[in-house]
DNA sequence: AGCTTCTTACTAACCGATCAATCAATTCCG
DNA sequence: CGGAATTGATTGATCGGTTAGTAAGAAGCT
């Protein structure tokens, strides 16, 4: 009963996929290796296939791991007031991304391999209509109460979401995380022409 | 007197770009190995390695050729209309891509790859600035023309790019072409509120 | 004692790159 | 003109290095 220090029995995963992500930041995805991630960790490469038995399997975890971070982080946002609440998404969405430049184009190079590793396509797509789902109620809210003008909500999330995704590519690639903020204006004055365009 | 085939001293060089631009839409960038262009182009991997130093030169290499085709394919938009010549080039940027789905995937890749390869930030950031010139010309000769509103032309050219690099990345990513069309349409309600916003 | 966890040592495959050797075409020279 | 020398292009074999994954057994905890 003594559960005291609680060390989960996934304790050991947590640990692995902290080391994947130190690895993952410092060598690039293209260069992530076992041998690597076990450095990270402080063991053996064999103490890593103990855990999961392909690395495969390791990366899908890790893809699952760093998406749930990614999720809690923008869940957090609860203000109910729609644009306030739109302001704070995007800011999630854009602003937060500068401190993560190495997360940035890390998570970049992992997208591009989507199209190889359906897991990898498959968690990005859930991912990408979890994020597609909040701005779409979001703007639907707000044009319930009325501070919205009508508009197509699912439109205006994807094209808000397309500016996100430019965005992040072109952060990444220039390496030049002045695009995150100037994008951030871009939706401003997008939510401003479509969805504040009120003819008071 | 008799260069009649003209096989050209680059000859197999031209050949060697285009095997690697074979191998690289079959296998994609980050299984693009050696053999697997010397498998293209018909050829033993050491008859490449007598081309190419070095398979970071090959790739330096197309790079500039397939980044120098893209630059030709967007110079051949003549017309000097300012808004057809958007509209033409925006086309150029995003409904042309379509057709190129895999080359689109690769591409998504290597630009990954430029934070870690300077050779390739470098050559991207040379093609970002040129399109940049383009957009941003034709934007300023539309105001002076007076057929445009009075805008930043840096700034719309720059959102209008975000906007582009974004479809690119979800195309890609998210394996759904129709993203391209997507976006294609807002870039023109975008120019419509930002450039065609006469009061008449 | 027995189960979980881990290490050391290893394998098989693949990578980019280098090597000497070969062949064909071209150039040089008497 | 014609043989000799040179050059460009290519091959097959191989090298050193790295990779993911495996096997067998030691350590440690309960």
């Amino acid at each position: 009963m003594v559960d005291a220090p609680e060390r989960s029995v996934s304790d050991a995963d947590e640990e692995i996929m902290r080391a994947t992500y130190r690895a993952l930041r410092e060598h690039g995805y293209a260069d992530l290796t076992i041998k690597r991630i076990a450095a990270e960790y402080g063991k053996s490469t064999a103490a890593i296939h103990y855990h999961y038995e392909t690395k495969d399997d390791l990366l899908a975890a890790f893809l699952e791991y760093i998406l749930d971070r990614f999720v809690a982080a923008i869940h957090d946002v609860e203000t109910t007031d729609p644009e306030r609440r739109l302001d704070l998404l995007l800011d999630k969405l854009l602003v937060d991304a500068e401190d993560h430049y190495d997360l940035l184009v890390a998570m970049l190079e992992m997208r591009s391999q989507a199209p190889y590793k359906e897991a990898f396509g498959e968690r990005f797509r859930r991912n990408d209509e979890y994020v597609r789902y909040l701005l779409r109620t979001v703007i639907d809210d707000g044009i319930a109460e009325g501070v919205f003008a009508d508009a197509d909500a699912e439109r205006v999330a994807s094209a808000l979401m397309t500016i996100v995704d430019g965005a992040r590519t072109r952060a990444a690639v220039l390496e030049d995380p002045t695009e995150l903020a100037a994008a951030r204006r871009v939706t401003d004055e997008y939510v401003t022409a479509t969805l504040l365009a009120d003819e008071s």
